[in-house]
DNA sequence: CGTATCCTGAATACTCAGGATACGGTGCCGTATT
């Protein structure tokens, strides 16, 4: 069966959406292959179809539980009962079931955390795997380094796997980025499909308040007029929860979503903002990854990202359907403070580095947190003597926090820039400068009254340039 | 670096100014061996 007949009988598609085809083929041609999709292409069929023509077991690592259950649930209905998320979801005998009789799966999908036990990797090693799946790969580069450590350690892994046929899929990787996935996963030689990260029907708009109480008024009247719905993207837990209960206070739709809340809290709002019976959502960055819903009109930040890549993920949530959609970012002096301190706070200070392998039964007693113990746990292994690891460990640390502080610098440098917001984005993905749209951003020119919930259904709101549509016109076959 | 909260001392006020302090995001996981 070629590729062709294959999408038509699985997924019943007759055609494939934009790096699908290439993604496939590549693959399918045994070659280690990193892709760049833009948000919304349809991901996970680049490697459910190869699935289906491949000998063999599918592993895919996936960073959140509710990913892997959503991906499994969404095989079932498609009538594909050989899924399975491997997962603390599952009980002992249910998991001990799984493991020994992995063979009989076609796509298996597992956190990177239970991919790091040795008992896992052995029964893994000995599963013909017809292709190693990294999904959200960009996470090995921001969250394997502190924040989850396991992601560093799947290039080991790979190996005692036997050097399986890899795909790395992100939506939002800097050539940078790219690299340090392709590194740490040893993938050499590797195919690379990178795709424009542009989003032309999302407006940008950036806007500086006086102070917080202005951005607090700005942001409750931009809830009320735009058209809906919405997310709110704020850095704090509470005042995530704060603003929503303002705003229902109001009379809108609105909830919130954090970390913090119960997972079946979490799990109802999600529902009920993807079923429309919630009309915006105050969030932190735990909102977002694997939400399909493609009417999103508006995203707001409330606070700033502390990266370039944060943004252009959180922002590349609105609009999916096509259909024009703005994100406004609301910054108000002194907001560069708690990025900054977050990124200062994550890591253990010196003191704490030096107590923790010099004294280790008075290492409890240094206030670790959760993260900081473990980013410590993790280095450990760099030397075996004691004050070498110190030595090493202190300067990951302060190089870490460098970059950090650097990624969030170029945030800064971005609002601060006089020139147009979606070029200085796409530059900084190593991307030429679009054609000049309409409507693009606070700097070319665009106008909010669009996006208001007052603008008729039918409304036409321009997007593309005539320049543009000359182009499209001419190069069309 | 800001905001929120609690405490203290002033002055004698059903308070208040100002200092000290804490806090701020993301998620996986049997720390026995099967």
């Amino acid at each position: 069966m070629n590729m062709q007949q294959a999408l038509k009988q699985h997924f019943g598609y007759e055609s494939f959406r934009e790096g699908q085809k290439e993604v496939v083929t590549s693959v399918l041609n045994g070659h280690h292959t990193l892709a760049l999709l833009p948000t919304g292409t349809g991901k996970s069929l680049c490697y459910q179809l190869p699935g289906y023509m491949l000998k063999g077991s599918v592993l895919i690592v996936s960073p959140l539980l509710s990913l892997m259950q959503d991906q499994v649930e969404q095989l079932r209905v498609q009538g594909e009962k050989k899924a399975v998320a491997l997962n603390s979801f599952l009980s002992p005998a249910e998991r001990k079931n799984v493991l020994d009789s992995l063979e009989n799966y076609r796509f298996i999908y597992i956190s990177p955390e239970m991919l790091s036990n040795p008992y896992v990797i052995e029964k893994c090693s000995r599963l013909m795997i017809s292709l190693f799946v990294i999904d959200e790969a960009h996470c090995i580069s921001q969250w394997g380094y502190d924040f989850r450590t396991d992601y560093l350690k799947l290039g080991q892994i790979r190996k005692q796997l036997n050097n399986p046929v890899t795909l790395a899929l992100t939506a939002t990787a800097t050539e940078q980025v790219r690299e340090d996935i392709i590194r740490l996963l040893e993938l050499d030689p590797v195919d690379e499909w990178v795709f424009s990260v542009d989003r032309p029907n999302i407006a940008i708009q950036v806007e500086e308040l006086d102070h917080f109480e202005a951005k607090t008024e700005k942001l409750m009247n931009l809830v009320n007029s735009l058209k809906k719905p919405g997310i709110v993207y704020f850095t704090s837990k509470k005042m995530a929860e704060e603003m929503a209960l303002l705003l229902k206070q109001q009379g809108i739709k609105a909830d919130a979503y954090h970390g913090g809340m119960e997972q079946e809290q979490r799990l109802l709002i999600q529902q009920q903002f993807l079923y429309g019976q919630l009309d915006v959502i105050c969030a932190t960055s735990a909102f977002g990854m694997g939400i399909n819903k493609g009417d999103i009109r508006f995203v707001i930040h409330f606070h700033l990202p502390q990266q370039m890549e944060s943004y252009l993920q959180e922002i590349g949530r609105a609009g999916r359907d096509g259909k024009p959609s703005v994100a406004i970012l609301l910054y108000s002096p002194g907001d560069d403070s708690l990025p900054l301190s977050m990124i200062e706070n994550e890591l253990p200070e010196e003191y704490q580095i030096e107590a923790y392998y010099l004294n280790p039964e008075r290492s409890l007693e240094i206030g670790l947190t959760d993260v900081q113990e473990r980013f410590l746990r993790f280095y450990q292994i760099l030397s075996s003597h004691t004050a070498e690891t110190v030595r090493q460990v202190k300067k990951i640390r302060s190089e870490r926090i460098a970059y950090k502080i650097g990624k969030f610098k170029e945030v800064k440098a971005w609002l601060n820039s006089n020139s147009c917001r979606r070029k200085g984005i796409l530059s900084y993905f190593n991307e030429k400068a679009p054609l000049r749209i309409l409507n693009c951003c606070d700097q070319c020119g665009v106008n909010l009254d669009h996006y208001s919930a007052n603008e008729g259904e039918d409304s036409e709101i321009p997007i593309e340039s005539w320049e543009m549509t000359l182009r499209r016109l001419l190069l069309r076959k």
